[in-house]
DNA sequence: TGAATCGATGTTTTT
DNA sequence: CATCGATTCA
């Protein structure tokens, strides 16, 4: 038996003790919510309830997989048959159990953003729509934001029939020809998963009844970040025994854009009748300092539960403000420190770095590797969505489910094999009701057209192709996956036809097709799974931070947002500038101000010792040089005060940033550090370089013509405004830069 | 059909 | 700056 009262804090202790009823805890960061999560499961064990009834949802493979570990490791076999999975895995779970009874064909593919930003390109041609007024982009995530929201395409269409908006009205009708298209290629995207899920336990009192009756106990992790669609079937399949826990931080909503609703956790209390809420509010992971300065943050948040955050670990260091002159010295500065810290006896994967995009990771890859400092970056470009990745699988899709046509489409003539475009048109024109893309091509093959309606030629290509798919349809059956992956890589000729390729990707992709395979070996050792099926799902449903592991000796790269739930004792923070973070993308007007607000809180509660904050002066952005003032988020956490000085013609960063963009020299981009600690003037700088303007105490104003020696005795020649030329030991000489914006 | 070139475009993205 | 996509050229 545990002993719950040795291993929690009272408000967890509660947490883990109240299992009945609807319950929900206010965890602030750090504050072991977790830890809560597992005990709590612990508990509802030892009561003995079967864990068979006992569901917990996350919304990463990685938290759910940390907490089976967490689970299993506390107790054991115990645990055995419990449900810990993601939204979206469960949905995919759920309907393919339930296929035959809601008429899906059980071996529906799952498609990703990227697939259905395809779609919607190919429903605009259909409809013949200008793509530069109907972005794909823009229109995908409407459709998504739609199925997050439940709205169907006909109510989509309706209602903004109703209010009469014209490119509504469009958008709703690419969403039907849309959600026509995957249909009928049993294609089902990441809202269809959840939106179906809910319509089943909708519409099928039998099947509602069974799950209700199969999941008496309901957990839910990040709960600030369900939609609407997640939130009904949290409350659909809760509804029997209501014993419903969610667990969530409002500080922490970061992923509005993606559908998530805050209002779910602040009015779960409205929601759920008797709901008890508990609050977990001491932090165990961050020293006073850095939580003083998250906690400062957020509080410009107006939009909030009020709470308060604290801890009892120690004040710990102060956090570091660093400038830079551009983002090659933030790099470099924080590659010093690195080895400045790995000297100090820490370990690499004890040391983060975040950004704010994706592009920002670049300039770290360059100097860390440069410099030789090992790193894994996490994101951007997954493994998953690449080209030759997504044709393989495409491939295996097909042989799966030959009616899967958006993918056939993709590769029926890749490599080429005299199936093109209009080829295709020409397979489609003679599609009759009922029938899928592959069935054509069965007719075709079967000669049920005449020369004149398909040429010899064509027929001849499609024969080909569609034997090739029949063949390994037969074989794959027989194989394990590895040889099925191996036998389509040679038998459809795409691994010759990489071989083939001269450009510049050969490598990479030869070496990537590569890596599929032996992840498709990986897959079968650590899942058991030997399942073609099993594996296409796995490869559209994880993402790269699952795999990120804790125990490889490198310093982890990562955007703000994939760094929720994570913690490191050492972390940069990068790029804190005005119009980067918080992003001059972002509205101000509709509360996105907040919301980066809370990203950057995300990103200062996941330091547990030493917190630096970076901001380079100026940036290079899709190539052009632009210069930024530090974030005022930097100033609201009381990281930064108003360091321009007034009495020294500084301005005020914070007040006139126009007048300090347009005034600052452009040309200035000497080599060397520039930075200020907090408290420091801005003007704090030992190195000056040829042609700039300096002021002396006695002196006054002049202009540095040449340097000599170096070191200590590092002499400056200037020559001043009042027309004397001295030469100067630099050490000695209290020279500081002079930039004045009032001229 | 494939290479080549021009030009538009670029916030974050659990699944 | 770098990438992707569409159009054009061979």
């Amino acid at each position: 038996m545990l002993d719950f009262e040795k291993l929690l804090n009272k408000s967890q202790l509660e947490a883990v003790l109240q299992t009945d009823g609807p319950v929900l805890v206010l965890s602030a960061a750090g504050s072991g919510k977790t830890r809560v999560i597992t005990y709590r499961i612990a508990n509802l064990i030892q009561k003995g309830i079967h864990p068979y009834n006992i569901l917990a949802v996350t919304f990463t493979n990685k938290a759910a997989r940390e907490m089976k570990e967490r689970i299993f490791k506390i107790i054991g076999s115990n645990a055995n048959g419990i449900l810990i999975s993601t939204f979206h895995s469960m949905c995919a779970q759920f309907l393919r159990d339930e296929a035959e009874n809601i008429g899906l064909n059980k071996n529906f593919s799952i498609c990703d953003s990227q697939d259905q930003k395809n779609i919607v390109k190919q429903c605009l041609n259909k409809l013949n729509l200008d793509d530069k007024k109907f972005i794909p982009n823009v229109i995908s995530s409407l459709i998504g934001r739609a199925k997050d929201d439940m709205i169907s395409a006909s109510e989509y269409r309706s209602n903004a029939e109703k209010r009469g908006e014209f490119f509504f009205i469009t958008v709703g009708e690419i969403y039907e020809i849309y959600q026509k298209t995957l249909e009928e290629s049993q294609n089902l995207d990441f809202g269809d998963l959840q939106f179906k899920v809910v319509e089943m336990l909708e519409n099928n009192p039998k099947i509602l009844a069974k799950f209700q009756e199969r999941f008496k106990y309901i957990m839910v992790d990040e709960f600030q970040d369900t939609n609407y669609c997640q939130y009904l079937m949290i409350k659909l399949l809760s509804g029997k025994y209501k014993n419903i826990c969610v667990v969530g931080d409002d500080d922490q909503s970061i992923y509005s854009w993606r559908g998530a609703n805050v209002e779910n956790i602040l009015n779960f209390e409205n929601d759920f009748a008797n709901t008890k809420s508990i609050k977990l509010e001491q932090n165990y992971r961050s020293t006073k300092n850095i939580l003083k300065a998250a906690d400062k943050l957020v509080k410009n948040n107006i939009e909030r539960k009020n709470k308060t955050i604290w801890t009892e670990n120690e004040v710990g260091e102060e956090i570091v403000y660093i400038q830079t002159q551009s983002e090659k010295y933030e790099a470099e500065f924080i590659a010093k420190e690195i080895q400045k810290l790995a000297n100090e006896g820490y370990s690499l994967n004890e040391i983060a770095i975040f950004y704010r995009t994706n592009a920002q990771s670049r300039i770290f890859e360059e100097v860390f590797r440069n410099l030789g400092v090992p790193y894994i970056l996490v994101g951007s470009i997954k493994f998953y969505d690449r080209k030759e990745i997504k044709d393989v699988l495409s491939y295996l899709k097909v042989i799966i489910n030959p009616n899967d046509t958006i993918n056939l489409k993709r590769i029926i003539n890749l490599p080429a094999r005299g199936i093109s475009d209009k080829s295709i048109d020409l397979v489609e024109s003679l599609q009759k009701d009922g029938d899928s893309f592959f069935d054509i091509l069965t007719n075709i093959v079967m000669g049920a057209y005449t020369e004149e309606k398909v040429p010899n030629r064509l027929v001849k290509s499609i024969q080909k192709f569609h034997s090739m798919i029949i063949e390994l349809m037969k074989n794959a059956n027989k194989m394990t996956l590895r040889e099925i992956i191996n036998t389509v890589l040679e038998k459809t000729g795409y691994m010759q036809s990489l071989y083939e390729d001269n450009t510049i990707y050969k490598d990479s992709r030869i070496e990537n097709v590569m890596e599929l395979v032996s992840a498709a070996g990986d897959f079968e050792e650590t899942f058991g799974d030997v399942s073609l099926e099993g594996f296409l799902e796995h490869t559209v449903l994880i993402n790269d931070i699952d795999k990120l592991n804790n125990e490889t000796q490198k310093v982890t790269l990562m955007t703000l947002h994939l760094a929720k739930g994570l913690e490191f004792p050492i972390v940069f923070l990068t790029g804190m500038e005005e119009g980067l973070f918080p992003n001059s993308k972002v509205d101000y007007d509709k509360n996105e101000l907040e919301e980066e607000r809370r990203l950057c809180f995300v990103g200062i509660t996941r330091a547990m010792k030493k917190l630096y904050c970076l901001a380079a002066m100026q940036r290079k952005i899709y190539g052009m040089t632009k210069m930024h003032l530090p974030s005022r988020f930097l100033k609201e956490a009381g990281i930064l005060d108003d360091i321009i000085d007034k009495q020294n013609n500084y301005i005020n960063p914070y007040a006139k940033f126009d007048d300090y963009i347009n005034k600052y020299d452009k040309q200035n981009n000497n080599n060397h550090y520039r930075y200020y600690e907090k408290g420091e003037k801005f003007n704090e700088n030992k190195v000056f370089k040829k042609g700039e303007r300096v002021k002396h105490p006695s002196f006054g104003i002049g202009t540095i013509l040449d340097f000599y020696g170096r070191d200590d005795n590092k002499t400056v020649y200037i020559k001043f405004y009042n027309g004397i030329e001295k030469r100067l030991i630099l050490k000695y000489a209290k020279l500081e830069k002079y930039i004045s914006y009032l001229e």
